[in-house]
DNA sequence: CCAGTTCAGGAAACCGGTGTCATTACATCG
DNA sequence: CGATGTAATGACACCGGTTTCCTGAACTGG
């Protein structure tokens, strides 16, 4: 079927294995070897820069690997080192942006590294998600696994990954590991930064929106935000604290329980951009102006929050920057102290329209 | 470094290889052969479903396979076999929901197969783009890619592909290859169901905002929306098109043009949803209410477009579809006709609030 | 001057699968 | 009945790297 593609000429030096122009003829660590008229094994010393080669023949392997464009192939020595070169990708998330964003930064990092993503995504809440994922480690060999939240808050799959020796790294709200397998963003204090600023605006009685309980992030946000108002005095009652599930429905539907308590309370602190757009619909429809008459608030200012009209004040993660950075970890050496020295993101607030002090 | 973990008794059939709480120990085909007193080679055949072994040997391997949780490993397989499992997925996009939609399609097909997905993301703006794609395919052996727009539509990339005997998937809005190679969606058909639907609402002054240049959706959007309407008997004046950069600022400068324009048009029709939304903060800025004063009609339907106020009225394209679609070609025997079933998918037309009657 | 070290490098086995070809046992045929 | 064919299987080399272990040569130091 596949064409003879034997090595022509083993007693001839040519001078380039391949006709360059694109075919499979990939050169190998023999051609290598054979051209340069030493052993596999000392080729494979340059590859995997041992100390042991003197400079000389370190220096010619490097320029005729180069000139050949050899490039070791990661399947042969994923299978000799029982490992592969893949990192994966595991999440169970609807926020599109926030995977897409994370897949772009763990790139950046991994450009160039002979690393490559695979993807993974996954049902955090179906029985056999844990068994899943450890299939997908152990069968790729991965070299190690970024979490997204929510799975990243799951314990018993960490546990798993303890297990089977698998480096990973987890994306999370909040301090739930040792700090070589986390990423945190800050939400507790950007969210604090939230209740500061509507407080200075002026409002004393603000409605709350939290995200489903199983997101760590959502405790992370409700609690710094309420902390931080009870801090300037301020309490929360019970009424003004709705539970949604940081979908858009969710958004308009606690918005709406919100807004039709008398008094109304004249702003609004969703928990993301999402339920934030929700609340304008449910202020739409009740014919409130924001932000004359409702000053709103949202958290991870995903491209919505300034496609909204007014534009949305909210949040912004470094989603991209915590891609990166994992993707760092999983490469750092992980007996070096720096494994982990970036393993901690601030997201800020970003001040657009859609605040005013109340009426 | 490693502990000795040499099989043990070569004499003594031990029932299970490893202790199956976790550790590394995964069974190989050398184990597994041994197990059932047969070569490799017969249980390679069975791996690789080879007709030419007994019924029963193969019902034998197989149970013994099942009970030792034996897989092959994919990194050997694709060392022998000078090929891999992986599929890329190239994109320079900046839609995040759709290379998820695409990425999560895609992975509905491949679950299970043994196969997997690494992304690419890439600047198709870059002199050494092609080159980029080419030694990540050669690289990893790919067994074949997904192409999104604009790369999708890049015919040095398609060359370079086919040079290297690469199997790949476009996913286009216009037929620019053979349809073993394409994933289609009837963008033109798509827009011209729009132009319907405006004029029968009774729009006969519409303008509208297009994309950019380099990607052949746009053309197919605008083109099929133009021609739609002059079969009606309406013709659109060049000043009613703006060319947009299916980015949202772009949509605002846009529509604020058309908008400035007296008499204004009516309507508004934008080749994505981004460039809708912009169109809406470009209307509320002159205090026009939608849909009372404009219609306005996107093309996507993105999160965003239900997150609007009031809801816009959009097209749908079968994404996900179009993802799953595509690894589904790229798994069919090429020969076989069914290889190119599913090469063509039809969005539609999903009507909000955002059209009315003109005034 | 010679044993002991250190430095460079090589031979062969190995990682876990596959390809090629040979072998065996039986059925078929002229 | 022997020649031939065919189904089922195995032996062995090979894919492109790595590991383990070994060999020489060039330095030490006594």
């Amino acid at each position: 079927m596949t064409a003879n593609r034997k090595a022509a000429g083993a007693d001839r030096k040519s001078t380039q294995i391949s006709t360059g122009s694109g075919r499979a003829g990939q050169a190998t660590i023999n051609d290598i070897a054979r051209l340069a008229g030493v052993s596999k094994k000392t080729v494979s010393r340059v590859i995997n820069r041992s100390p042991l080669v003197h400079e000389d023949t370190r220096d010619k392997l490097l320029t005729l690997m180069h000139e050949q464009g050899y490039v070791p192939d990661p399947q042969a020595r994923g299978l000799a080192f029982r490992r592969s070169f893949l990192i994966g990708l595991v999440y169970d998330n609807p926020n599109a942006q926030y995977i897409v964003n994370i897949q772009n930064g763990a790139l950046d990092t991994l450009r160039g590294s002979g690393f490559e993503l695979v993807v993974h995504p996954c049902d955090s809440k179906s029985a056999d998600f844990v068994a899943g994922v450890r299939q997908f480690v152990v069968q790729l060999k991965l070299h190690g696994v970024i979490l997204l939240p929510p799975v990243s808050e799951d314990a018993a799959l960490a546990a798993a990954l303890n297990e089977l020796d698998c480096r990973y790294v987890r994306i999370a709200s909040v301090q739930l590991d040792a700090p070589e397998h986390l990423i945190v963003s800050n939400d507790r204090e950007a969210a604090a930064e939230v209740a500061d600023y509507l407080e200075s605006l002026g409002h004393r009685d603000i409605g709350l929106i939290t995200g489903p309980r199983n997101y760590r992030s959502t405790l992370e946000r409700a609690e710094g935000f309420t902390q931080a108002l009870s801090k300037r005095g301020i309490t929360m009652p019970k009424q003004r604290i709705e539970e949604g599930g940081y979908t858009f429905e969710s958004g308009v539907a606690s918005a709406e329980r919100l807004l039709a308590q008398s008094p109304r309370p004249t702003a609004l602190f969703a928990c993301n951009d999402e339920m934030a757009a929700g609340a304008y619909k449910a202020a739409y429809r009740l014919g409130l102006k924001i932000p004359e008459q409702l000053s709103v608030v949202g958290f991870d200012d995903s491209p919505l929050a300034s496609r909204l009209w007014p534009p949305l004040t909210t949040v912004r993660l470094p989603i991209r920057e915590m891609g990166r950075n994992a993707a760092a970890m999983l490469m750092a050496d992980p007996t070096s102290a720096d494994a982990y020295r970036h393993s901690n993101v601030s997201p800020h607030l970003v001040t657009r329209d859609s605040c005013q002090p109340p009426p």
